[in-house]
DNA sequence: TGTCAATTGTCAGTCGCTGTCACTAGCCTG
DNA sequence: CAGGCTAGTGACAGCGACTGACAATTGACA
């Protein structure tokens, strides 16, 4: 079966069309994006939201594009015109998270310590990311994800991947903050890397254990944080 | 072009008979493993060969599996046989390259703080190598490969995930030299992500640059720990 | 030498992904 | 507001990675 053939209502599509948060305005506000952009957003959130719930259900491997496509009532061919591959899926809320920790980060206060700095960025992050992430999916769905994505070998490949490109941003955006050079001193890559270790383990032990809420990382994160400031922390500034 | 059809003699699976260095014995020793045992080698030796060799030639995306197989005069079910996708052949020597690292970092003497051992282990580890890589295929060889996986998308992400898999079970080796507990301590892992983060570094810094010899990896290994050093080293055992 | 079991080749089929082409529906210009 | 332009789409064909099933070979061993 390669291609679905149209029989029902794209039952999907439909039922992703009272989202997102436009304030309520039917005219003025950021200006209608007309009609092709609207339709062409459904598409792509349908998309995305099927996706991730047959991801988590039956597992990402065990998932074909065609069922994807069949529950969206759109061609193969379409699904592969709005992502670049199946495993893009998967990480197209995560991609959004990352975007807000990079900015968050870039609007800390200059004075603090670096391990200070990530610290509050990733700390405040985990407060707006919720309601971010609910106009697009609901957070349950997205928490699942997360474990899904980790528990999937070609998944957490590319999971760790994205994170390297991401970790150099935030070297870059640390070692920008201290004045130094990314590529001659080891130091910003090194905090960058020790604190993205102490993520990822978070983040591990948050998926495996039993509450899933946002507070549940939030502190689980706080408190190793905490562990790893007296062995890193410490104001390069003032050797 | 699926299949080849058996033209010409399997040049590859000649050529690779003249390697490995049993100690000159043609009896006793290690005991021969018998021709059936020797005939797979052979074959599993000849299709890495020929995949490093075509994957550094002309990218790994580019090289078909058929192509590899038809080299070695062989089924392309049967490369499936050796290798459970054209991914794991790139890995092959990275493979034994890891685990004599881990070995090595076993074989520390407990009295050392957990980076010294690291450190020493990953230097030492470093010498050893060219011989034992030597074994297998050209280290030339074995220098490209590596160089190639890091500019190759998919390649980089499994790599990371292989990493990280290595990296969990050092951290469990310094846990256990320091009569920790990995899951509720930090500081294995922490300690363990910042010296693979150098390890990364120094990693991407070399393939970068023009001297491709041991000696030179060795060095820039040694002076980016020296700077890890001041911000992570520290006996744990004397708070 | 004959039997057993490991290796391999062959064949058919699935699935991810891409190129191509024709068609339709928003959108814009005269 | 007609007529043209073009983005978005569907339908198909096709490639390459990978798998299951079965038959043919061949080393190991009695």
């Amino acid at each position: 079966m390669k291609t679905g053939q149209r029989t029902t209502e794209p039952a999907e599509l439909q039922s992703a069309e009272p989202r997102a948060k436009p304030t309520e305005d039917p005219s003025p506000g950021p200006a209608a994006p007309g009609l092709r952009e609207r339709k062409k957003q459904r598409t792509r959130d349908a998309l995305l939201r099927a996706a991730l719930e047959l991801f988590t259900t039956k597992g990402f491997e065990e998932t074909t594009v065609d069922e994807i496509t069949e529950i969206v009532e759109v061609s193969q061919r379409t699904f592969f015109r709005y992502f670049a591959n199946k495993e893009e899926v998967a990480f197209a809320v995560q991609e959004m998270v990352e975007a807000r920790f990079v900015q968050s980060l870039r609007e800390r206060p200059a004075e603090e310590a670096p391990l200070v700095a990530l610290r509050g960025a990733i700390l405040g992050a985990w407060e707006a990311m919720g309601q971010s992430i609910e106009e697009v999916v609901p957070v349950e769905l997205h928490m699942s994800t997360y474990q899904m994505i980790e528990s999937t070998p070609s998944l957490l490949a590319a999971h760790l991947r994205r994170s390297m490109e991401t970790e150099d941003e935030i070297a870059r955006v640390i070692a920008e903050r201290e004045g130094l050079d990314v590529d001659s001193d080891p130091r910003p890559r090194v905090a960058v890397a020790a604190f993205s270790g102490v993520m990822r383990v978070t983040g591990r032990l948050w998926g495996a254990g039993e509450d899933t809420s946002v507070e549940s990382i939030r502190e689980l994160t706080e408190q190793y944080l905490d562990h790893l400031g007296p062995a890193l922390a410490g104001n390069w500034r003032t050797p």
